[in-house]
Order: C-alpha cells, then structure tokens, then sequence
DNA sequence: TCTGGGGTCCTAGGACCC
DNA sequence: TCTGGGGTCCTAGGACCC
C-alpha cells in the first residue's frame, strides 16, 4: 500500500483531501514549540515534499512544517496512530485479494504477498477475464507489461485488484510481478505510488543489476556500509565476489546476499504466521527515577501484554523479558525463562494469573530502579515488557 | 538534533548433558 | 595436571523490517 496509514487518515475525512498529512506521535505543539519525542509512523507524499518521511523524529517534523507554514505554504496535519483501523483496512484488502488468488502471505499490515500461477487458470472462469484491459504505460521501461499469455492474465487480475482496492478504500497500491518474492517485492516499490511493474521470467538479473545494493530487502545501514567499504554500491558488483568472500563479509547473510544478487529466491508463500513474541513498550514524555510512576506505566504494560496473550488463543507461555532504555539511549533487556511455563488458561482465577505475571516481570525490572543495576542513577527513558516462547 | 512501537531472525558465550 | 566433541537451552545484544 502506498503511504498506507496517512492515505486511510485521508480517505476517511474529506477535510483533510489535498493536504500534507503526517501520521505519528504526538508533536506537543505548545507556545511555538514542538517537543514531543516520537517519530512520524507515514507522511503523504505531500508532506513528502517538505522533507518529512517515516521515522523522522517528530520534533523535526514539526520545524519542517514551521518553515512550510512561514514560506506560505500549508501547514502539516499531525495525527495519532489509530492502528485498529488500519487493521480493519488492512482486513479488508486481504479479503480482496483472496477473491483472486488462493494464496497469499501478509507480510505486514501493508504488504501481502500473492500466487498468481496457480489462480490464473481460475480466473478464467471468473469475472477478472471479464474486465477491459487498461492501458498500462510504464515510462520507456524494458520491464513494461507486454502482451503475452499467462502474465497477462496475472496482469489483469492485478489491475483489478488495485481497482477493487481504490473503489472501496479511495486509497492507492503498488504492485510487482515477478518470479519470485524477492523481484516482485523490490519491483512494487519501484514505482510509488499507484505502480505497476512486471518482471519476467529470465529478467531478473538484468532488473537487479542497476539497482543500490541498499535495494536488497535485508541490507540496512550496516551492512549497507559494510558493502561500500568492500567497493559494493550497486547489486551488479556483488556479484564479483564468491560466496566464500560474501560468507567471510558477513557471516551467513552473505550467502543469502550471493544468491539473491542473482535473483535467485526459492522462498514459499507463508499464509498463517503464528505470533513468536507479544510485546509492549513506552517512551516517557521526560526521563524519570520516579518509581510509583514508572511503576504505574510498567503495570499497564503487562496488563495490555497479558490480555493481548489471552485473546492470541495461546495457553501458556515460559519467557518474560524486559527493556530499560537510559537516558542517552543505552538500552538493556532481562530475560527470565520460567522452569514451568505459565499456564494463563487454567488452575487459577485469571485475575490471580495476571498478578502473578506482573509480580515475576516487575522483579526483572526493579534492580534497574536502583543501585543494583543503576548505581548510577541514570534516567529511564522507557519501559517495555515482553512474553514468547508460547505452547498450545 | 534526536532517535516510536510492533515485530522477526541471527550470533556469541555460558551452562549443562552425554 | 590437563582436558574432546556433539548437542540443547538460555541470555543479551544487534540488524533489520514496516
């Protein structure tokens, strides 16, 4: 999906229609100041061209929507996060999608994965066959739709897709096609928003090629960094290294860097992932000492964390971890694995479970608000906890 | 200048077992 | 006094993704 929370925001209320939209944290506009500490979750592409994208500390964001404002030019809409209704959203695209293809993979709120070789013979039979082919110009690319059999067929239900998604949502989506997940990820961004990009079957490499090796989903700025000391920009100049270079670069990644260089993705379709951890954490509007009140947050954490597990369908779960971040952002995480899992289905009153879930996660936070882990008296900046290792 | 919140996956080292 | 090799589980930290 193309700017996927700010285009909901959008959708949903005519008035903001047009206007430069940036959903996040709250920037704690007050007396000319913006001091909230969070960052912009999704700008829209208007918001876009003041600078203003995803993870941008909201604090500048701000500024840059200041500097907007006084150049005279329209003032950014800040907006919370309502993630509820992004699942709902989101909910409904799946849904959409499934309408087409037998298989699909949410990869994230926004992403979805589909099959289309095994539906393209189904469709036939169906109304996708039925809908007019639209002109598709994708400007002067060798990866532009051609006509030719069973792409254009994956084509068509595409373009319906992404009709069907605009018709009932007013929002925009980005597609690629292509043999594998790796190119068909890579090609839908490619051209946000509202894009459109097929890569073909023998095209991979000669797609790849060009492209920053920052491109790869998988390399960040570290590895990034790692490759451009090593003389790597673009994917092309991976591949004058051996696995073996790649492996004594970065270990294990390197391997999966030689082959994806290549085009080569041999991944499956995951349609039912099962949650491996749940977890939740808060950033302080100031740093604080304050046990009652760190306490407090804390406690609220681990009541959220707790319904959240029970509402997964999950019985018991064996490891409680949690996060402290200091002042200054150095974080640390305690993790305790219990001998017996805790069971939160049975035995107990669920009221009398809950407590004796927040009582074993507090004992992990504690030595943080004192001297045992914190002689130095340092600040806490944030609180999290966390459960995993789940049993049925 | 300041750096959210929800996750997944990997690594390294230590404890422990056979 | 000097000490292998295989394996699992656990913890802490880090890279990365949306």
């Amino acid at each position: 999906m193309d700017a996927f929370f700010a285009s909901i925001e959008e959708a949903d209320s005519p008035i903001f229609k047009g206007k430069p939209i940036a959903v996040g944290s709250d920037p704690h506009s007050v007396a000319g100041f913006g001091t909230g500490r969070g960052v912009v979750s999704t700008a829209n592409y208007k918001a876009r061209k003041y600078g203003i994208h995803s993870a941008l500390p909201i604090s500048q964001a701000w500024q840059l929507s200041q500097k907007a404002k006084k150049d005279g030019e329209e003032e950014v809409i800040f907006l919370p996060v309502d993630m509820e209704r992004y699942g709902v959203v989101s909910c409904g695209i799946y849904d959409i999608i499934k309408k087409y293809s037998k298989v699909v993979e949410p990869a994230s709120i926004d992403e979805f994965y589909f099959d289309l070789t095994s539906s393209v013979s189904l469709r036939e039979r169906s109304e996708a066959t039925d809908v007019a082919i639209p002109e598709v110009e994708i400007a002067s690319s060798p990866f532009a739709p051609r006509n030719d059999g069973n792409w254009q067929k994956a084509e068509k239900i595409c373009l319906k897709i992404k009709d069907e998604i605009k018709q009932k949502y007013k929002i925009t989506c980005s597609v690629g096609i292509a043999p594998n997940k790796l190119i068909a990820k890579i090609a839908a961004g490619m051209q946000k928003p509202d894009g459109f990009v097929i890569v073909r079957q023998g095209d991979e490499e000669n797609f790849l090629e060009p492209l920053p090796v920052r491109e790869l989903p998988g390399v960040g700025p570290k590895t990034g960094e790692i490759l451009s000391k090593n003389g790597v920009e673009k994917i092309k100049d991976l591949k004058k290294f051996s696995y073996e270079d790649l492996y004594d670069m970065l270990g294990k990644y390197g391997i999966d860097l030689y082959y994806k260089a290549k085009g080569i993705d041999d991944s499956e379709l995951v349609e039912n992932r099962e949650a491996k951890s749940i977890g939740e954490q808060t950033t302080f509007d100031n740093d604080t000492l304050d046990a009652v009140y760190i306490g407090e947050i804390f406690g609220k954490l681990c009541d959220n964390v707790f319904l959240r597990f029970k509402e997964s369908g999950f019985k018991s779960f064996k490891t409680i971890a949690i996060t402290v971040r200091f002042t200054g952002f150095e974080t640390k995480t305690t993790a305790k694995t219990l001998r017996a899992p805790f069971d939160t289905s049975q035995g107990k009153h669920s009221g009398q479970a809950k407590k004796e879930f927040k009582i074993e996660a507090l004992k992990l936070l504690l030595p943080y608000l004192d001297s045992r882990k914190n002689p130095d008296n340092k600040l806490i900046r944030l609180v999290g906890v966390k459960i995993e290792n789940f049993t049925t």
